[in-house]
DNA sequence: TAGAGACGTAAGAGGTTCGTGAAGCAGTGG
DNA sequence: CCACTGCTTCACGAACCTCTTACGTCTCTA
């Protein structure tokens, strides 16, 4: 993968977007920017942001309804911006899934330190380690880099989220509804057509004998499987 | 399975160490306390609590030091306490490993809220699968696995539906009424002739001798029940 | 010991789920 | 505008599971 880090802004004022737009830039960050809230759910639907700055009053929706709805499909780091320091809506906030809270004015130190900590979670939950690997199948998360027995294998780019899935739980058997979610998002958990198509895929490019699998497994009526495999010799 | 939370506050103020041991135990949390820095790291070592309220301020070393030491081997969430609202010190704070900062004075229920927070990430960090067993038969329901004294056994969507119930209440009896709309539904709670399938199923599967079942026995005219099992040697 | 009711087991019909090849369709770049 | 790639959708034979039926066994009681 090895995009920049980004950063998705919700706000209304123009002032406050400029603001952080320099201040996280200057830091490394990509950004995007939303000024209203239905356009900043669909911008994260899209562009799948690493953090959201999101403004709890906005044009549109609330900053609240809107976390709400992000909620629903997405376990994206959301730091909220208030200009308000009313404690009930920090705790409703908080509850509903927001990963930090702060008050304006704020420094701007501060805000980026909250969203390193936001960050650090979130890699921890990921298994995002660069390296993933199951017996002689390796996958460097960030490069794309696909090797099966050292000779590469090429991948579109569905084949290796639904691969990333299958190594990041190797040797569990994971749901049809888990795999949909993961790979194409809550809208498709019913499309188990689609996982047949591409474990078929995989298994074609990973496999001996697709008609025996040895390292995609089927669990008719639950899910999928990827096998714990052996290491491969060290020549 | 289910010990309490533990928070370990850190504070030399015993006035603040009340008030926080108050708050949290209304909420159900357990409490430790400790009034010097050392102390706290020791408990930390001790009593591996769940999360960590932590002084700025203290009389021996300072909070950033404990923290410090505490990230030198643990990852357990740790919420900073300071009198002091300078940005400097929370950006040293957070960026050396604390999941919050929160200046007093701050309300209760705010401190709650980011308390809750903290231990939302930390469980989505923690791969606890939820483990069932009975004796040397172990389900792990995330990944939907069974084994019998560590080997794995195939088992069909309904089969492993119907185990999971049993395992949900090992020892007791179950109703033929109760099996059957737990697994199938309330319209089958007359099809008394599944269960003496599935259940036959499970026993192929688990019992050395079908005839003379030792795990799940059938009670005449009521249901079933799965025996209590020895846990198994270790080896 | 006979009979009735409940239970266990085997086997097959039927229906659902799977695998696979191929055809639409949308986006991209020449 | 066309060729190319990859995602989605369709169609159909194969594989598998669930449900059903049939029949034998067990247990309790008279």
């Amino acid at each position: 993968m090895h995009h920049k880090t980004t950063a998705l802004i919700i706000d209304d004022e123009a002032q406050i977007r400029k603001l952080l737009v320099f201040t996280l830039e200057k830091q490394g960050y990509r950004t995007l920017t939303a000024d209203t809230g239905t356009l900043g759910i669909e911008m994260t639907a899209m562009h799948k942001p690493d953090i959201i700055l999101l403004d709890i009053g906005l044009p549109d929706i609330t900053g609240i309804d809107v976390l709400s709805r992000i909620r629903e499909w997405s376990q994206v780091p959301v730091i909220i911006l208030s200009v308000r320091d009313r404690e009930e809506e920090k705790v409703v906030a908080l509850d509903k899934g927001a990963d930090d809270y702060l008050t304006k004015p704020f420094g701007m130190s501060e805000l980026l330190a909250r969203v390193r900590v936001a960050l650090r979670h979130q890699s921890q939950t990921d298994t995002t380690s660069s390296i993933l690997s199951n017996g002689a199948i390796k996958l460097d998360v960030a490069s794309h880099l696909v090797t099966l027995h050292g000779r590469e294998i090429e991948l579109t780019a569905t084949e290796l989220h639904l691969l990333r899935i299958f190594l990041q739980h190797p040797g569990k058997i994971l749901t049809h509804t888990f795999l949909l979610t993961e790979v194409w998002g809550t809208a498709f958990k019913e499309e188990t057509q689609y996982l047949r198509v591409y474990v078929g895929n995989l298994r074609r490019k990973f496999e001996k004998d697709t008609t025996r699998p040895t390292i995609f497994i089927t669990e008719p009526g639950i899910g999928y499987r990827m096998l714990l495999l052996e290491e491969p010799p060290i020549l």
